[in-house]
DNA sequence: CTGAAAGCGCTAACAC
DNA sequence: GTGTTAGCGCTTTCAG
């Protein structure tokens, strides 16, 4: 009634060795039943599964994973949550996971090269099957863990020549230019530029090729105003404040995204300004609130869930021992809104 | 120089066991340099880590965590990533964990209860050392699993008196009634609820408290509008449209949250319904989007950074040994826009 | 300060 | 159809 116990309460729930003994098989017995794996008959089946439900055995994948060396673990490398864009590039990635009956571990590096790295290094050491990282930057120690480790890796967002491993995405840069031949066309010419710009990120990737088509133009931008992080609505509608107060002539805004776009409508709204009459507005992603302001939206429409649902597809063909092209270029569409 | 290899290309980099080769050393003083645990000289010490450097050794934590049966993992669970409300709860979290070297591992359900459950197991599989999961509802097979684990574990986004094991959170009900006292209050009589609603949704908690306070005055319901998830902007501006055709004598309606009441005076600015004259708008969350639009938006603030941060501090504390409370009510405050 | 042995919980590869 | 043996790559003792 009051035996001593010897073990500090066992606290970790059974094990595989526990299950065996309880229902009268051996470990390899259990472990075949509960992967379906090898052959085992449907009675023992039947019992093995019943002393695993009465005792809620849960495996541990740890060992499981340290046997076999293979895990259903996908890394996953997203600079942040607080954007749709990625929020919906992740769902794009976890349907093909989930499907595949693998699983995605998220690391959110919040726009911050150095802890990429760390957060790499850190994912690589639970030995995922493959790794999805965002964009092309990286730090020296990050490209040099990516290279060195052995599995498939895809790089989103944006494509260029030569990946570390593979490529997903759109050229950046084309984006930008795209929405400067439009503006041109359109007639503005006193432009400025309001959003992220960062070395190395998409978004000013898509400022230079914006400010090279003007060039080719013989035309610069008439003003910038930048933020050391994406923009959100209240620093779209900040910002362009400023901006205006600094710069009463512009004509047009190229916007970093459409969120920061729609700050900005909202901001013309209020002070009075007709857009596009007054002020034209564009932006970058196609995102539902673009859609959804008094005035549709300018912007360049990248099919987010596509790139998140084809990032996964590389991984699983490598996984499958396919070798799927090193650059997948998804393309984009320039859609002409109220705002312009 | 054609020498024939036996095993199959050693494609999963370096082990300890090859670092502590290759530095002539044992494995045990590699581990206890890479883990700065125990003594070494500082001469074994530098060579050691440069071995390691040069062979770009990955510590395998799969080998480690069974070894030492603990991780640095805590599994979080939050019901979708499309809110921004869940992606500040889970900045709260990394912020805390990543300060104290833990890490989270982020399952999505959906909104799915089964899918839940699901991710429950599959994650507990991986031996967290603890759980944070959003709100009180599960499926009793979730709850059951949950039971039986022993690892510390935070129910949060709402407060009830008696959770699985701990919660963070405030008491949804009373925040509808809140609302429904406040717009009592400032006159409204006729008002409707635009929003989600589910079974044990926090949403439909917060409806339940807000029916409840219309009914003790002796009012109800003039109208509804349901819809299957929380709505978006779109769904908010749609479904006032649809509700004001049906029921055009509205006074005021209360959202189940603020993107889509957002959108709601978005429609109002676009039909030129005046707000709040002849219609008032309320809202829950308090996301910067209710601040910024023309109107500031009546809504039930929640500090959804603190409930992560408070939730990750209560996992912690547990893992310390410690003993936190086992409900911890955050609160909320209502504020008083121009939409009321 | 350093090393050798044993084992974490599971599975691959063989027996039988 | 089922069991046995030997690890997976690390860390926890316990010696020295």
């Amino acid at each position: 009634m009051t035996a001593k116990k010897r073990k500090p309460q066992q606290t970790d729930g059974p094990t595989l060795r526990e299950v065996a003994a309880a229902a009268n098989v051996s470990e390899m017995t259990v472990s075949r039943v509960l992967r379906k794996k090898g052959s085992f008959s449907d009675k023992t089946r039947d019992h093995v599964l019943k002393v695993v439900e009465d005792l809620g055995y849960v495996p541990n994948r740890l060992a499981g994973s340290l046997a076999t060396s293979r895990s259903n673990l996908i890394a996953v490398i997203i600079p942040s949550l607080t954007s749709q864009v990625f929020t919906e590039i992740l769902a794009g990635i976890t349907a093909q996971l989930d499907a595949a009956g693998y699983k995605a571990v998220i690391g959110i590096p919040e726009y911050d090269v150095g802890k990429e790295e760390e957060l790499i290094r850190s994912m690589l050491s639970w030995r995922p099957s493959g790794l999805i990282v965002s964009n092309m930057a990286h730090s020296d120690g990050a490209k040099n863990l990516m290279r060195h480790a052995s599995l498939p890796i895809v790089e989103m967002m944006e494509v260029e020549d030569d990946p570390i491993d593979t490529c997903v995405g759109i050229r950046q840069a084309e984006a930008g230019s795209a929405m400067a031949r439009y503006l041109i066309d359109r007639g503005y010419r006193r432009m400025a530029y309001l959003g992220w710009d960062n070395p190395g990120s998409t978004a000013t990737k898509r400022l230079e090729g914006f400010e090279r088509q003007l060039q080719a133009v013989g035309l610069a931008l008439a003003a910038v105003f930048k933020t050391e992080f994406p923009p959100d609505i209240e620093m779209g509608k900040a910002g362009l404040k400023v901006l205006l107060e600094e710069s009463p002539d512009l004509d047009a805004v190229f916007y970093s995204n459409d969120v920061a776009a729609a700050g900005g409508l909202i901001h013309c709204m209020e002070a009075g300004i007709d857009v596009p009459s007054s002020l034209a507005l564009a932006a970058y992603s196609g995102l539902k609130i673009g859609r959804i302001m008094p005035r549709q939206l300018t912007t360049i429409q990248v099919n987010r869930f596509e790139i998140g649902e084809l990032s996964a597809r590389v991984i699983l063909d490598r996984l499958d021992g396919k070798t799927p092209d090193r650059v997948h270029d998804v393309g984009f569409e320039l859609i002409a809104g109220g705002t312009t």
